[in-house]
DNA sequence: AAGTGGTCTAGACCACTAT
DNA sequence: TAGTGGTCTAGACCACTTC
């Protein structure tokens, strides 16, 4: 059945993701552009934007002139980096069942490193909030949110272990537009090491990220802290054009 | 003028890019794509899709019914890791003059993690070239390649301080596609310390990745690492519907 | 030479934002 | 309500791979 929302395009995208899995694709050929288009009623254009969305995710490769052929060793991947919007969803696609627990929730002074992130006053208060991610009893991942106190238009807030991005919808009326993130190696200080459940000095991996809503100004300034031997990020890195 | 090669996709980019750079859209305000269309003599798509691949990269923003706008703090970003193809690339974008050492290049048998890597059996050979990337005396990123002996199509190879994906057209006929880059964090052992100018047990970066061919063949399998001091990397991550 | 993906056009209509 | 970006169509031609 053909509806808008989810796009043609997302449609399309989905369907031939399930003929992948389902293995309908003998040799890992897809079916020529022209082809999938008549087959499913819609123009090649259609079909071009799922397949390129495809192919960015790993999913498949084109070569011109030869066909488009499923990516194997692409799929292999769980959770692409450039993708991830919930660590919940990260450790999901691990095999694992996470829990989440809301350490800290609380509204404090910025500090002057957040400030600067999120562009405010000395003076200015942010909601803090500091969440674990745990597989079982064994925690993964730990992460702390801060988010100007400006932007809490309500002021009942249940519900503090949702994901940032659904929080941020949920209480401040914005919406997540993309992070920019940086990588940071750490050793764990005696703080994080105690949350993390591993001994003081345990190398692992830190992002220190702003995200932006769709006007685009920076609404959350996060930094979380992952085991490494329990997490491993992957991602896709391709040549773009100057 | 008009030419193919390159597309007037990227021509229409580096005009738009240029005009960025000059300041010459007021307010940070990109005109109407209709505008934009008529105006460099083209199609509205052509358009799209330059204007899709700004956005992609973090140099504009797009919001439905409002405009499309410059993105002062995606044009900040230095080097996007998932765009990285060459170290000295990278530290040419933030502001070095980089040099190259070789420190290795020899035709070696494969160990046990590179064979899995690059689908080889235990008896094969690869070439391995470990180079050192300094800004002036100073060493900032370590890399050591892989390649399968098998490859290498001329037995001549000067010019071994090439980019790796260049050398690989040069000497091997493969063209590089994309890489599957894990992260990790490291403490340094007294090799890498060395060669890096470090203290050992210095914490760094490393990467862990193999490449793929045009044919989604695996060609090289490298590790690098990276002084964290000198070089923080950072990248945008976005939502991927479904 | 046949078949495939890559680029580009011209135009329609929709969804959303601003005023 | 006017103007903007988002989606989609139908079709043309080009570049490349394969046989």
């Amino acid at each position: 059945m053909i509806t808008r929302n989810p796009s043609l395009t997302d449609q399309v995208k989905a369907h031939i993701k399930e003929q992948i899995f389902n293995d309908e694709y003998e040799d890992g050929r897809i079916p020529p552009e022209a082809t999938l288009a008549e087959d499913l009623g819609v123009s090649r254009t259609t079909i071009r934007d799922a397949l390129g969305k495809l192919e960015h995710e790993g999913a498949i490769y084109r070569k011109q002139g030869a066909g488009t052929f499923v990516n194997e060793a692409g799929l292999q991947i769980k959770s692409r980096l450039e993708e991830i919007w919930s660590y919940e969803q990260v450790l999901q696609d691990h095999g694992y069942k996470p829990a989440v627990k809301v350490l800290t929730d609380e509204i404090l002074p910025v500090n002057e490193e957040t400030a600067e992130a999120l562009e405010l006053d000395g003076g200015d208060e942010v909601l803090v909030i500091e969440k674990v991610f745990l597989e079982g009893a064994t925690p993964v991942v730990l992460t702390r949110n801060r988010i100007p106190a400006t932007l809490l238009a309500v002021k009942e807030r249940r519900r503090k272990n949702l994901p940032i991005y659904e929080y941020l919808e949920e209480y401040c009326d914005r919406r997540l537009s993309y992070y920019v993130s940086e990588i940071v190696p750490v050793a764990f200080d005696a703080d994080q090491a105690r949350k993390l459940g591993v001994k003081k000095g345990t190398l692992g991996l830190s992002f220190i990220e702003v995200g932006f809503d769709t006007n685009n100004e920076p609404v959350v300034h996060a930094t979380s802290y992952f085991r490494d031997d329990l997490l491993r990020f992957r991602l896709i890195r391709r040549k773009t054009g100057a």
